[in-house]
DNA sequence: ATTAAGGTCTTAATGGATTAAGAAGGAGGG
DNA sequence: CCCTCCTTCTTAATCCATTAAGACCTTAAT
């Protein structure tokens, strides 16, 4: 049985193709009865509706925003600050009737992204390293694409924090603490899957642009309150875990002299560093003052934190996507210092 | 200044628009010289590549599967049982290579849902009330369709779990540690927003199948207990959260005789039930025992709870859509009771 | 009776690409 | 020199629908 197309009940019922379509989409243009039986036979026939990629090709639009993200989707629908994130923008694009098209990035780059093939009108592009092929690929289908965090493409809209201001304040209350030892665990600097001591070399050669910027903002601070960076034991993560938030923290409360603060990147590394400070029996924040990053989870931890706009940062990203400005702007969100109970003045 | 397409490159250098296809997307038809030349003009004439929507046409596959979600995304990205279904689903499509589209459904019905523009090989349905018309939609475009949770859809593929089978497990759970005074709360039974106590009736003509026959469970291991069920306390809700289920839970405590169990349908709600507890100085377990349900957020509260394979449900929905199966099959997965110190007897 | 105005349907151009089959030309073998 | 086989490209059919403009027929008003 041959596919069932407007054409085939069009031919049923002696009338043109036209007449089929304005059944469907404009109904106005129809007597009733016509239109009553032309919806009739194609039940009959099982007629699917007008086919959508015809229509996305006839009307020039397909209801859809396309969305790439760094990770992988199990890791993404993991992550508080990710969904955060796609809170806002699935919001922004629920209120305006389109799709989000969730693409998958082969980690395996056997094959390409299947970034040619979105049926999309416009792109949103989250925390991509340096020189991703991806981005490329979006680039090139030359539809409204707005970044968020990473990384900054000239001429398009982005969207993200001050990273490194919001990091030399995350230092900075260390330091206008009083510590002296700090240490830092960082996680999505590079992804080569490098887990450990990263010297400050390997720290400014990261390929996560936001990542970078965060750190020198910790570096400017420290440096200016008269730490000598070199000396700064930097523990580098693959993975924004809770273990791996862990073995940074016993890797970094393990070297003579100890750290008395520890700084992390995200909320979920200080966790686990938490969880390393209690595996050796430290008070924090007496004996260790851990700094969170996001406030994406938080607040029952009672961590020091950064709260950035997440969710106001999605909104707004679909916002864009929606209705491209003419002027492309670079929009930096305002970020905050959370002050909770896991930072204090170290032991004198 | 008109759109780039092929002809406009094949124009350009005098060769015929086949050529220029076969350049982008069979480079072995073509001599190498030329193709450079090809490749080279449409990056002069900025060519966005083979238009997606023309070649999913032609070609008759979209490369991305559809997802319809019976709450508001920013919901959805908030609740822990549908993050792991999402995880899993994901996965799967991102090892296929395959784009997942999460098409809005609109909550003031002023529009259709953007179904029949969807440009998608197949759709996954998941917790949709009976009768939502974005079904109907859905079964229209006969595509291959799996359907998650509810509603079952006779000639489809369902994956889920037993829900009287688990509900009447919790229950039972309860009723043998010798509760007889027990309490209900659910969330998701109706979607016309009310909250409040909820007769039998009520309660059975709930319009989301799957709780539907979870709350059978809980009737049938509660009767064959020897208790009325017309005299249980039901507190429905509208809303899965925290807060709602804390209302429910002073709802439910509130009465005389109080319960000494409650029953919920959802991990996040119990959690709620605790903190209502809590408020009243209410010790859990010896005073009150309180059973979740999805093993979702109940770890850390060392809730007992039914658990579910989320995760799993997940991935095979994906390989179900990515490979439909000539038999459509209902596939129950299994649910495991977990006990935690959220349960215990009733004191004497 | 004449004509303007609607209502209803058709014609035909259009959106952009893919691919089987065929044509043209050159190279190599006998 | 002829035939065959490649390689490299072209031809033309095909995927499916939308919509402006035009044709035809009624109806109502003058």
């Amino acid at each position: 049985m041959a596919r069932v197309t407007l054409q085939t009940i069009a031919d049923r019922l002696g009338v043109s193709r036209a007449t089929v379509s304005y059944a469907f989409s404009r109904p106005d243009q129809l007597s009733d009865d016509l239109r009553r039986r032309i919806l009739q036979v194609a039940d009959e026939l099982g007629y699917a509706g007008p086919n959508a990629a015809a229509r996305s090709l006839r009307l020039g639009r397909a209801g859809a925003v396309g969305l790439l993200f760094s990770e992988t989707l199990a890791y993404a629908f993991a992550d508080p600050y990710a969904l955060g994130f796609f809170q806002g923008l699935a919001t922004a694009a629920e209120e305006a009737g389109v799709g989000l098209l969730i693409l998958p990035l082969p980690r395996g780059e056997k094959r390409p992204p299947p970034v040619r093939d979105a049926v999309v009108d416009a792109f949103c592009v989250v925390s991509l390293p340096d020189g991703h092929p991806a981005l490329a690929e979006v680039l090139a289908r030359r539809l409204p694409t707005v970044v968020v965090d990473e990384p900054y493409v000239p001429g398009h809209p982005f969207l993200g924090i001050d990273e490194p201001a919001a990091g030399a304040q995350a230092a900075r209350h260390l330091v206008e603490l009083g510590h002296r030892r700090v240490g830092v665990a960082m996680v999505g600097l590079h992804d080569d899957g490098r887990t450990g001591w990263a010297d400050p070399g390997r720290q400014r050669g990261a390929v996560f642009e936001a990542m970078r910027g965060r750190r020198s903002g910790y570096e400017a601070a420290c440096v200016s309150a008269g730490v000598d960076w070199a000396s700064v034991p930097f523990y580098e993560l693959s993975r924004n875990s809770r273990a791996a938030g862990r073995e940074a923290g016993h890797a970094l409360l393990g070297r003579t002299p100890r750290p008395t603060a520890i700084l992390t990147n995200t909320d979920v590394l200080a966790l686990g560093i938490l969880d390393a400070a209690a595996d050796l029996g430290l008070d924090v924040p007496l004996d260790l003052s851990v700094v969170g990053f996001s406030d994406s989870a938080a607040e029952e931890a009672g961590l020091t934190t950064i709260r950035q706009a997440k969710q106001e940062i999605g909104a707004a990203a679909g916002r864009l996507l929606l209705e491209p400005p003419d002027e492309p702007e670079r929009l930096l969100f305002p970020h905050e210092l959370i002050v909770r109970a896991s930072t204090a003045p170290p032991r004198p």
